[in-house]
DNA sequence: GGTGACTGGATTGTTGACAATTCTCCCGGG
DNA sequence: CCCGGGAGAATTGTCAACAATCCAGTCACC
C-alpha cells in the first residue's frame, strides 16, 4: 500500500494530561487511554503505537505497555504478538453475542434486586422512572441516555452481585460504539421507555420472576435493534475488514452518549 | 548468557521450565504461573515476589511483571499497589456469587446448544453420558471429574457463544480450589450424575427450555453444596482474613481434580 | 514503661538502552 | 511484466540499573 503520508492520522488528540507528579504513573496511562477509547477520541481499529502514545501521555514506554496489557484484558484493545496494538473493533455479530451475555447477567441482577430491594431504593427507582418519562416527553435523548445508564447501574448496585456487576461493566465498555449508534435511532427512546418502566415496576413490586422477564424482553429488543443497525447501519464498511490498516480517519465521533 | 545454573530443587513449587529459546519469553511466564496456580502448586494467599519468581522461571522481572498484570486481569492473582502480588483467595461467598454468574451464562450456552446441536454433536454427548455413568458405576471420581469437565466444555463449544465461553473460562479458573473440595464429597458424583444426564437429554432432545431448567437445577445444587462446604469446610477460618500474611509454604495440594 | 521517630532492608515502580522481529520497498533475474 | 531476495526502517520485546515506597525492628525520649 503506497502510503507515503507522514502518518497524518493525527486523529484523536488524546488529552495530554500529564501524570500527577508523585502519585500514579501508569495508572494515569490506563485511565487516560480508557477514557480516550470510551469517549471515541481514538477510533476503533486505530493503531496504538507505544512510543507515540507514551510521548503523548508523558509516561515511559514501559508504563504505557503495562497499560496496554491491562486494557487488552478488559477487551478494549487488541494485541497481536509482534505487530502491535489497536483499538478493538466490535463487529455487529459480536455486539449481539455480547448483549446476549448481558441479558443473562442483567436478568440475574434484576432477580436479585427484586429480592433485596429496600424501600428507600425502591423510592429512588420510582424517581428514576419519572425522570425517564420526563426525558422522553421533552424529547431529550441525551438526558435519556444518562438516566438510562443510571437506571442500569442502580439495578446492579441493588442486586449486590459484585461479580456479575464487574462482568457487566467490562461487557458494556466494549459496546459503547454500538450503544451510541442505537441511541441515534429516532423512535428508540420511546420504545425502550416501556420496557424500562416494566423493569422498575417488577423490582419495586418485589417480583423476581417479572423482573427476569422484563429484563430479558428489554435486552431482546436491544438485540433486534442491534441486528438491524448492524446490517444497515454501517453503510460503506460492509462486513469484515481484517486489516483496516492504517485507520487514519479523524476519529471525531463526538462524545459517546450511549443509550438504549 | 545461557548459564548452566545449579538451581537446586526449590522446595516444591513451580516447574522450573525455562523459556524455549527464541520464541516466547513472557508467554512462558504466564502459562507457567497460571499452571502453577491452577494446579495448586502455589497456595492461595501465597505471596508472589517478582524477583524470586523471575529467577525461578528464568525470565526477567519486567516480563514476569507483565505476566502478573495479565493474571490479575484474569482474576487469578491480587495486586495491591506498593505491596506486591499474591494468589487470590476466593472466599466461600465469592465462590457462590461466581457460581450464580456461571448459572446465568451456562444456561445461556445450554439454550443455544439445544438450538444448534447437530446430529453428530448429539451423538458425542450421548457417548459422554455413557462415560459418566460408567465412571460412577466404577466409583472413579477422578475420571468422573474429567468427563464432567469435558461435558461442560462440549456444551460450550456446541453453543457457539464465544463471548460467554470466554467469560465462563475465567470464572471457572477462579473456582478450581472450591470445585476440588466439592469433588471430594462422597455422595456428590452420584448426585450430580442425574443432573448432568438431564442436561444432555435436553440438549440432544433439542429442547431449549428444558436445557435451561436442567442447567439451572444443576448449578443450584452446586451452590447449595458450596454453601455447605463453605461453612463447614473451613473450620477455623471463618469469614475474612484480610492479611493471612505469610502464607503457608509447602503448597502441596495435589493435582487439581475439579469436578462437581 | 510506653510512645514516637528513625534507620535499614526488602520489594515494587520507573526509566532508558539494547536485541529481535516484522513489514515495506527496492532491485535484479526470469 | 511478474516474481523472489535482500537491505532498511519502524516497532515491539527484553533486559539491567535507578528511584520511590513500605515494613520491621530499634532506639531515644517523655
Amino acid at each position: 500500500m503506497p502510503r507515503p503520508q507522514p502518518d497524518g492520522s493525527r486523529a484523536g488528540s488524546l488529552s495530554s494530561d500529564r501524570p500527577r507528579a508523585g502519585e500514579p504513573a501508569r495508572a494515569h496511562a490506563i485511565t487516560a487511554l480508557r477514557q480516550a477509547i470510551l469517549s471515541g477520541d481514538v477510533a476503533p481499529g486505530q493503531r496504538l503505537v507505544e512510543e507515540e502514545l507514551a510521548a503523548r501521555l508523558h509516561v515511559t514506554r514501559g508504563s504505557l505497555r503495562a497499560a496496554l496489557i491491562e486494557l487488552t484484558a478488559e477487551g478494549l484493545v487488541e494485541r497481536v504478538p509482534n505487530k502491535g496494538a489497536r483499538v478493538r473493533v466490535v463487529t455487529a455479530e459480536e455486539a449481539v453475542a455480547i448483549t446476549e451475555c448481558r441479558m443473562a447477567l442483567e436478568a440475574l441482577c434484576a432477580v436479585k434486586a427484586a429480592e433485596r430491594v429496600t424501600d428507600q431504593q425502591a423510592a429512588a427507582l420510582l424517581e428514576l422512572a419519572e425522570r425517564l418519562k420526563r426525558c422522553v416527553a421533552d424529547g431529550d435523548p441525551r438526558k435519556y441516555s444518562e438516566a438510562n445508564q443510571e437506571l442500569h447501574r442502580t439495578v446492579r448496585v441493588i442486586s449486590g452481585q459484585s461479580v456479575a456487576v464487574a462482568l457487566l461493566d467490562r461487557l458494556n465498555a466494549q459496546l459503547v460504539r454500538h450503544q451510541f449508534q442505537l441511541a441515534l435511532r429516532p423512535g428508540r427512546p420511546g420504545h425502550s421507555l416501556g420496557e424500562h418502566l416494566a423493569i422498575i415496576d417488577a423490582i419495586t413490586g418485589r417480583d423476581p420472576e417479572a423482573a427476569d422477564q422484563a429484563t430479558r424482553r428489554h435486552l431482546a429488543s436491544v438485540i433486534t435493534a442491534l441486528r438491524a443497525a448492524g446490517t444497515a447501519g454501517t453503510p460503506g464498511a460492509a462486513g469484515r475488514n481484517d486489516h483496516p490498516d492504517d485507520t487514519g480517519r479523524t476519529a471525531a465521533t463526538a462524545r459517546a452518549a450511549p443509550g438504549e
